[in-house]
DNA sequence: AAATGGAACAACCGCCACACT
DNA sequence: TAGTGTGGCGGTTGTTCCATT
């Protein structure tokens, strides 16, 4: 017996809502929480199927969403998380709040994609589009699509491993038998086939350079959303705690708002076994002046702020410290990076665009202290920060 | 003023993963 | 363990708005 679809009733409304459906759908989750979207129609009194409100909900009727043009440190943000997740619009979405991954996601198609094309980049790969006619063509995208098949499946490698050892530990909490493969093994073939170059435009027409350097952010398989370890504190887990201050206005920057917390208590009822950005535990207050959290990691390591490029690092964002978790791994990073210097967190000024007087490959590849430098600090930082702006 | 085409956005559809029985 | 229900995600379509002719 197969499943039946869930608007397969006849007499169900599709198409816009009307300011009525609206009310009536807000006011019963307003007072009840969604609880099953399923159930949620009729008890609403709406001719809609559930999946149709919750879309509405999700999209368009949470009060936590912020409506209307995006910023350019938005755009930035969303360009530079496309070129790092691809169309993940809601490990996107979890980098931009109050804006949903519906949103992100058409105003990627509208706006974003028209304008890197404009500007000579091809939208999916986010490198320049002679780069990719010229060589050989196909073999450019290939080697493209293989870089970002190769971020995933690091990524992917990496939330597997760490949930083995997250498991382990639990429930060997004494035993020091275990060794879990470090992600640094587990990563090393996607990590040589990632590294690439990823180009990141900024919208005074110049095209800044930077060589991805497959440091990672904290992802999932590609199935799943972003998310940030929100370890508890295990024996063995080294727990990295980054303390960053700004005066990062709330526009940018990934902080939570106060909305989200609140719309928690409505009917909530997921049970992620990770935790989502949003559920880390920010202290609200503390927002404007600093902010802290903390990322438990099973592997040996240090880090502090001033160990990698996110010196500048601000308020919350990627997980700066995730990138760094692992020594090894980090460096093994570097070494396939030749080398290059992770100090100089400058981002994506004008430097990394002064390659006229450059030729050959090695300009090409012009030091922009690395793609993820650039994500990180556009991301952490406030817009006054960011040279682009 | 009407027609047309494109842009922008809301909403739908199909698929998938996970939880539950 | 298989079947089913549910929610979430990404791709796509439909509709509206607006500028241009």
């Amino acid at each position: 017996m197969g499943r039946s679809p869930c608007c397969d009733k006849v007499g169900l409304k599709k198409g816009p809502w009307t300011p009525e459906e609206d009310q009536k759908l807000l006011a019963y989750i307003e007072e009840h929480g969604h609880g099953s979207w399923r159930a949620l129609p009729a008890k609403a009194g709406l001719q809609r199927c559930g999946k149709s409100c919750r879309l509405r909900w999700t999209n368009y009727l949470r009060p936590d969403i912020k409506r209307g043009k995006f910023s350019l440190q938005e755009e930035q943000t969303i360009i530079q998380l496309h070129a790092l997740l691809g169309n993940r619009w809601s490990a996107i979405a979890t980098h931009l709040p109050k804006r949903t991954d519906n949103e992100i996601k058409n105003y990627w198609n509208t706006h974003l994609k028209k304008r890197l094309a404009k500007m000579g980049i091809d939208p999916v790969t986010h490198k320049p589009k002679n780069d990719l006619l010229s060589n050989d063509g196909a073999q450019s995208k290939n080697a493209a699509n293989l870089s970002h098949m190769a971020q995933w499946e690091s990524a992917r490698l990496e939330a597997e491993a760490r949930l083995v050892r997250e498991s382990k530990l639990r429930n060997n909490s004494c035993s020091s038998h275990y060794s879990a493969p470090k992600p640094a093994e587990l990563l090393t073939t996607a990590a040589a086939a990632a590294n690439s170059n990823i180009i990141m435009p900024n919208w005074n027409n110049n095209v800044v350079w930077s060589k991805s350097t497959v440091v990672r952010g904290d992802l999932e398989s590609p199935t799943s959303t972003l998310t940030f370890s929100a370890e508890k504190r295990s024996n063995n887990a080294v727990v990295h705690e980054f303390v960053g201050s700004s005066s990062a206005s709330s526009e940018t920057g990934m902080i939570k708002e106060e909305g989200e917390q609140d719309w928690k208590g409505f009917g909530n009822n997921n049970n992620n076994s990770t935790t989502s950005l949003n559920d880390q535990h920010y202290d609200q207050e503390g927002l404007e002046n600093s902010l802290s959290f903390t990322s438990g990691l099973g592997v040996g390591g240090t880090w502090t702020s001033s160990t990698t490029s996110a010196n500048n690092a601000h308020d919350v964002g990627i997980d700066v410290n995730i990138i760094a978790e692992d020594q090894g791994f980090t460096s093994l990073l570097l070494n396939n990076s030749d080398d290059r210097s992770l100090s100089d967190g400058g981002g994506c000024d004008s430097d990394n665009g002064t390659r006229g007087s450059g030729s050959g490959s090695d300009q090409h590849y012009h030091d922009n202290e690395n793609y993820w430098n650039s994500i990180l600090n556009l991301v952490n930082s406030s817009p006054s920060d960011s040279p682009m702006f």
